[in-house]
RNA sequence: GCCGACAUGGCGGAACUGGUAUACGCGCACGACUCAAAAUCGUGUGGGGAAACUCAUGUGGGUUCAAGUCCCACUGUCGGCACCA
């Protein structure tokens, strides 16, 4: 005998839309407020999948039981709407990304319905929706206006396969984490995030959350904080050279000065420098940081008011006016400046090329031996020797024509080129090589190291190689026990003289280092900061990993980048009221993958907004995770017309209290939507930093062969066949039951019978069920029955306050495959010995135990349960019930069974009260025949008593 | 190579703070009901052994009266990173 799944599951949806059963709102306190969020999924054409049921449910259970709770809990769900598969299915098909999605949201939408959800579904979202996206660009516009959104041209990655740019967070081993198309790097001005500004807080940031380790370390190591100096080696005879004063360069300049195309200076500020003077040349490698390429040698001082300043000045722009040089030049120094100021022209031959490197250990600077370039490094031209010229350009061409393939090779042996150059290391004095190479990368530090190949690996496998000189300047701490070996001492000590040998990258004694001799690692590196600070060569600096954030995507399903190019102009915001810039709907979908807005003449025509006149919009949209980094802001006001969410309630519902989702968006989404709650943060816009206080990743669900499920493998289990076969209270609880929620688990349809059949157990229970008059039983009977019967009520009691308290702090815990074990268990439990006892009163189930069940029960099987829960006649839904409440007098048993141990093995269980005293204790485990056998003419040394939990006796022959 | 997680019956998995290992479910076997089957219910179910017992939580050591749990070494599986100086 089965319940009718699809009648009643359909009954209780329709009651609980009629109800709008999750739908919230700001009640008074704030302190009642929870925010339960999943992750929201793509609506991909393929329809739902299992693993959403299972944070759906997840998430459904918890909300459901807090709810219970008095708790006003936000659940929301949405729609990750943009994005790549619906746009390649209209190349494909010609049907339009808008008309899929819309059909596969719908179908989401439904599927999730018949799982009965308690989302408040007046909340549901889409970032396909102009409605969402116009806040989106509106964010887009607001980081542009505070200078977190800029525009720049560096090399970036570009996959042929998707036909657009991504961000490194998405190339996976030099292929794209969406297709696998092996990732080219090409130069292209693209926008970009400012994340790296918040590099160090997002990495602190990470201790306090309560999230999985994982997460956090992932996170961690890809923001990738290194502490330690940068070190300045300068190229060529003339060592050590100290300057005067120094002059500072935009990155261009700084170019031309290095290819010889640029010999002057215009500056009105009056710098310390007079003809046969040395200045240090800078370049300025961001807003706030300058670092040093060369010095110079200065040819020439002149100082002229403005109006005599030649308009085509060598090295510098030209200009067709007085005015327009005039205009230009007050941009830089403000508006005093006048045809009258006194500028002042340096003339200067640069002499010596400056190597910046960054080390994270500057306690080894006394054992660098040879210098390394990146291929691609702007000094490897200036440097070059003659001689050497041919080698290089080869090798430099052969290297970025491998980049992105090759470097993902594994173990790759390092090659390299000698430069012709000598760099001198700044606390020897010495002449060191400067080679090419490249397994150092462009991208990360300065692009250049200083190799010292004693003390790490890389520099040790590429000595090796090429013959380089190896100092060691460190020694193990252990070095004093290695002397005394032959002693007889450890194999630790042993093997560190080895690891000495070779190449030792632990931290250690400073050796030949001069001022750094005997001190440790720690302080050694402190030490030589300040002595390359004192000499004005070096400082103490931290590097990341992590790199600015590329949002521009060549593609037409995302939102537009709400820009306007005039070529008077520049970049221009959109202006607010002209938000949202919508999708053009009448564009062709061409098979070359190229994004259709690129030729949309409606979509491109506008005016400057400054000046009026005929300007083109931007074409490229933006990353789909800027969509996801704010949605769940959205999900607080969702139909706001007049800003992104009310402050109010952003405050009322955030940040969420529980974030569920996969582990596969630990660095992604995740570091991109803290990055959006630090920047929102820091404008005022949110009262908090970190947008998800606690995180949980719900683990794969894998096919029935235990691999993952896909397509092409034909083991996909499509939920709806789940739902109409066994029902969503199945589904949803089986899922549940399947094993911890973090763990990866194969799916088992024999695994969803058997939680149907505990449904139908229960089914069955609860109709069979009939109420018992206990008063007049009790009545008539004599005082010795009266007492039994009281021990018997007592221990069914106890049984079931231990049922609330279990199932209550599992679910609290997210152990939901343990809730339901003791549901099941108390179930069989509690049937049998009603059976025993041919169902007399000390087994009986209580109607108020019964209707605890059931609440027990609701948040993970809320169909059955209103159901049955009504057929207990009750009139209003058992949600609007309070959780049940364990008696904590009530959860101690009067007598458990204890192990009794002889020598730590079990050889016989007592009967025994938990707080027992000793003697009794002793007095029942030496009744105990079989203890007795073990213990027989043996000697008791010890008995270790721990009151109901064991009883050890220690005894000897 | 580095970082992280994990390893328990035929299978998915339990086990609090070290205290009766294998809860709960699946599967399997037997029994009841049935003309029969399904469903349902009941009983049993880590290995060896007739039993007493004994061996079992990846492997090898250690700490402890007592170890799946703590420590050391190793092996295997999965995930992440990939020359990040």
């Amino acid at each position: 005998m089965s319940y009718n799944h699809q009648e009643i599951e359909k009954k209780w949806q329709t009651k609980w839309a009629e109800a709008h059963a999750g739908q919230v709102h700001e009640a008074a306190s704030r302190d009642n407020a929870l925010y339960y969020l999943i992750m929201f999924p793509y609506p991909s054409g393929s329809g739902l999948h299992v693993g959403h049921v299972e944070s759906q449910a997840a998430i459904d259970i918890l909300a459901r039981m807090e709810r219970m709770r008095g708790k006003n809990v936000l659940c929301p769900i949405g729609y990750d709407a943009f994005g790549l598969p619906a746009e390649n299915y209209a190349i494909k098909t010609g049907v339009h990304p808008a008309e899929t999605t819309k059909k596969a949201i719908e179908n989401f939408h439904n599927q999730m319905q018949s799982l009965g959800l308690s989302f408040d579904w007046s909340r549901e979202i889409s970032t396909a929706d102009p409605e969402y996206y116009k806040w989106t660009q509106w964010l887009f516009l607001l980081f542009y206006k505070n200078g977190l959104a800029y525009r720049k041209k560096s090399p970036v990655n570009w996959c042929e396969g998707c036909h657009t740019v991504l961000a490194n967070e998405q190339v996976v081993a030099g292929a794209c984490e969406r297709c696998g198309t092996v990732v080219v790097q090409k130069d292209l001005e693209q926008w970009f995030f400012n994340i790296t500004k918040y590099a160090d807080r997002l990495l602190a940031g990470l201790d306090g959350l309560d999230w999985p380790e994982k997460i956090k370390s992932m996170q961690r190591n890809w923001i990738g904080k290194s502490v330690g100096a940068e070190v300045e080696f300068v190229v060529g005879s003339d060592a050590l050279v100290s300057a005067s004063d120094s002059l500072k360069f935009a990155p261009e300049l700084a170019d031309a000065i290095l290819a010889g195309k640029k010999t002057n200076t215009l500056r009105l500020e009056k710098k310390n420098l007079q003809v046969g003077d040395t200045a240090k040349l800078f370049v300025r490698s961001s807003a706030t940081e300058a670092r040093a390429f060369a010095y110079a040698k200065i040819t020439g001082v002149e100082t002229h008011p403005l109006k005599e300043i030649s308009l085509d000045l060598d090295g510098h722009e030209t200009y067709t006016s007085y005015a327009e040089f005039l205009n230009v030049m007050q941009g830089y120094y403000g508006a005093d400046v006048s045809l009258e100021t006194e500028f002042t022209i340096y003339h200067f031959e640069p002499t010596v090329s400056i190597i910046p490197v960054f080390t994270t250990r500057p306690d080894t600077l006394f054992g660098a031996t040879y210098l390394v370039l990146a291929p691609e490094h702007k000094l490897v031209d200036t440097i070059v020797t003659d001689d050497r010229k041919s080698e290089i350009e080869a090798y430099r061409t052969a290297a970025s024509k491998k980049s992105a393939l090759e470097r993902t090779e594994l173990q790759k042996e390092k090659t390299g080129v000698f430069s012709g150059a000598y760099a001198t290391n700044p606390t020897t004095g010495e002449q060191i090589p400067v080679w090419i190479a490249d397994y150092v990368i462009t991208t990360y530090g300065t692009g250049a190291i200083m190799a010292v190949p004693a003390h790490d690996e890389r520099d040790f496998e590429f000595a090796k190689k090429y013959q380089l000189a190896v100092k060691m300047v460190v020694k193990p701490v252990v070095l004093q026990n290695v002397m005394s070996k032959d002693l007889g001492l450890s194999h630790g000590a042993q093997s560190s003289i080895e690891i000495v040998s070779d190449c030792f990258t632990e931290p250690g004694i400073a050796t030949n280092s001069d001022f750094l001799n005997g001190l440790t690692t720690k302080d050694a590196k402190q030490k030589m900061i300040a002595w390359l600070e004192e000499k004005g060569i070096g400082n103490a600096k931290t590097t990341f990993r992590i790199r600015d954030w590329l949002v521009s995507r060549q593609r037409y399903w995302g939102a537009p980048i709400p820009i306007i190019w005039c070529e008077d102009h520049g970049a221009q915001a959109v202006e607010e009221t002209q938000l949202p810039v919508e999708l053009p709907t009448d564009v062709d979908f061409k098979p070359t993958g190229e994004s259709p807005l690129v030729d949309s003449v409606t979509f491109h025509n506008v005016k400057c907004p400054v000046c009026g006149k005929d300007a083109r919009r931007e074409s490229d949209t933006m990353d789909t995770f800027v969509d996801s980094s704010w949605y769940y802001l959205r999900y607080t006001d969702p139909h706001n017309a007049s800003a992104f969410a009310d402050k109010s309630k952003v405050d009322y519902w955030c940040p969420v209290d529980l974030y569920l989702g996969g582990a596969e968006h630990a660095v992604m989404h995740l570091l991109y939507a803290r990055f959006f709650a630090y920047a929102l943060h820091d404008l005022g816009y949110l009262n908090f930093e970190e947008p998800f206080v606690k995180l949980r990743n719900q683990g794969l669900i894998l096919g029935p062969d235990g691999e993952k499920m896909s397509k092409s493998k034909g083991n996909v289990v499509n939920p709806d066949d789940v739902v109409s076969e066994y029902g969503a209270d199945a589904l949803r609880m089986y899922e549940m039951f399947m094993g911890p929620l973090e763990d990866a688990k194969p799916w088992d349809t024999k695994g969803v019978v058997g939680i149907r059949r505990f449904l139908d157990k229960v089914e069955r229970y609860v109709a069979a069920w009939q109420p018992t008059d206990l008063e007049s039983v009790f009545e008539g009977m004599i005082d010795e029955m009266k007492e039994q019967a009281k021990i018997g009520i007592r221990r069914n009691e106890v049984l079931f306050n231990k049922l609330i308290k279990q199932v209550t702090e599992d679910l609290e815990l997210l152990k939901f495959n343990t809730a339901i074990a003791f549901l099941m268990k108390w179930l069989n439990e509690h049937r049998r010995e009603e059976e025993k006892t041919n169902g007399w009163m000390q087994s009986h189930c209580s109607k108020k135990q019964l209707e605890t069940f059931l609440k027990l029960l609701a948040p993970l099987a809320p169909h059955l349960a209103e159901e049955l829960w009504e057929k207990l006649g009750h009139m209003t839904s058992i949600f609007n019930e309070s959780w049940p409440v364990f008696d904590p007098a009530l959860i101690v048993d009067d007598v458990v069974e204890m192990g009794v141990q002889v020598n730590g093995k079990v050889r016989g269980t007592i009967s025994i009260a938990p707080n027992a005293d000793e003697t009794t204790a002793k007095e029942l485990a030496f009744a105990n025949a079989n203890v007795m056998k073990w213990m027989e003419g043996k000697e008791i040394v010890k008995i270790v008593y721990v009151p109901g939990k064991i009883f050890n006796i220690v005894v000897k022959e």
